[in-house]
DNA sequence: TATATAAGTTAGATAAGTCTAACAAATAAA
DNA sequence: TTTATTTGTTAGACTTATCTAACTTATATA
């Protein structure tokens, strides 16, 4: 059994590392930071956990998930996005509220709750921020995807994800009027100060890198973003 | 803020006393056996939920509820109910169910959540226990009632709802063909023992007290139960 | 009323998860 | 290669909620 805090510190490294394609590894002081604790905190937990088995890690070195851990660790961000997906679409919470309710509502579980709650919501694929939801025993598909900030002038893109979950963030995002799933053209790159224009609904916008590298997006020609490889 | 322990010890007391309709305060063996904690234990919280202001409370003497403390109290229940709602409801989960999932669901909250739920569920009076759900302002309307074990012979009483949420009693109750707002007469009590005799849909059952305890009814003539005074 | 029993309290211990402060190892820079 | 910087560890302390064992107070009974 798994406590709600090592279920954090399993999920945090998850998405660490899996989720952000990046390696597969990461050290105590990013993952200290990520979870906003102390080091020496993290240090002990994190051998806590490889004798429980759920990661790879040795005295001074680099923390990487066993596959039991990698299950468990995407299992709570399942919860997570399930039930991020309930509040939204079901109790009309508004995108940018939903991620607090849901870093609680994670930690209560059993497999048939989940699997109901799957259920009921009509085994959807996504959560309300485009992230895709992890099956029940685990796997995820993470769609081919690149931010706005890697695409090319004067293509068309559609828009599926963001990567900042913050309440200040997500709001700035609604007031330019832009959804997920939303058509947009980049206009226009300024090489200087990597500015981007983009067009979308008969309207122009500039926006910064802090914003571009927070959206995702696919070609707009891919109608599956997961089968999207251009 | 309470933490989840606080609000179950307030939880409890609130039905230890308001609840069961007997007296308004409670002593700390009996909250100990309640929660299934030793005294010694109890002794030391009651003392902290006292410094914060939910109960009354001096040593050696017995415990109640301040109104900040039932307040509190009572809406923990109304979680507890609202959630055990949604889980039979929504989710299809079977009465037996749904009590362990609620009794963690109910710590996650906010104003908003609950008001959202209840919305969404409709705004029910009762959970499927035939409990009535408390308002957001922790006010609760218990509605007239008495169980089986005190009804009377050659009466027709309706099943309003039941005392004991535990999975034995609850599979029991449907084995007999049982469900909350049947009919029954009271056909028989066998003054020996106490066994009585029912009658429900063309079918006799003969109880025991430790079943019958456990069922709480009204008489059938009145429609609605909380207007009942016979 | 004296005493036995029930009810409640206190002291000291434990476990989980956190912290600070001091130290050690690994890595990058001079 | 030596030193400086970054990264990670250890030791000791704190908090919350729990326990056991020993003790105290209140209540019921003879």
């Amino acid at each position: 059994m798994l406590s709600n805090t090592e279920e954090n510190y399993l999920k945090s490294i998850v998405q660490l590392t899996i989720l952000t394609m990046g390696s597969d590894e990461v050290g105590v002081n990013k993952l200290a930071e990520y979870l906003s604790l102390k080091p020496a905190t993290v240090s002990d937990m994190v051998r806590k956990l490889r004798d429980k088995g759920y990661i790879n890690y040795q005295k001074y070195g680099k923390v990487s998930l066993t596959d039991e851990g990698k299950k468990a660790g995407m299992l709570v961000i399942r919860r997570h996005r399930l039930w991020e997906t309930f509040l939204h679409e079901k109790l009309e919470f508004p995108w940018d509220e939903v991620h607090d309710l849901a870093e609680r509502l994670e930690h209560v579980h059993t497999r048939k709750l989940m699997d109901q709650l799957d259920k009921f919501l009509g085994y959807p694929e996504f959560d309300p921020h485009g992230d895709a939801i992890p099956d029940s025993n685990g796997n995820i598909v993470i769609p081919f995807r690149k931010t706005l900030a890697e695409g090319e002038v004067k293509k068309r893109y559609k828009v599926i994800a963001v990567a900042d979950e913050s309440v200040d963030f997500l709001r700035f995002f609604d007031k330019l009027g832009l959804k997920i799933n939303d058509e947009i053209e980049l206009v226009e790159r300024n090489d200087f100060d990597d500015l981007i224009t983009l067009r979308f609904s008969d309207q122009s916008v500039v926006v910064s890198p802090k914003f571009s590298e927070n959206v995702y997006i696919v070609c707009a020609k891919c109608l599956k973003a997961k089968d999207c490889k251009c």
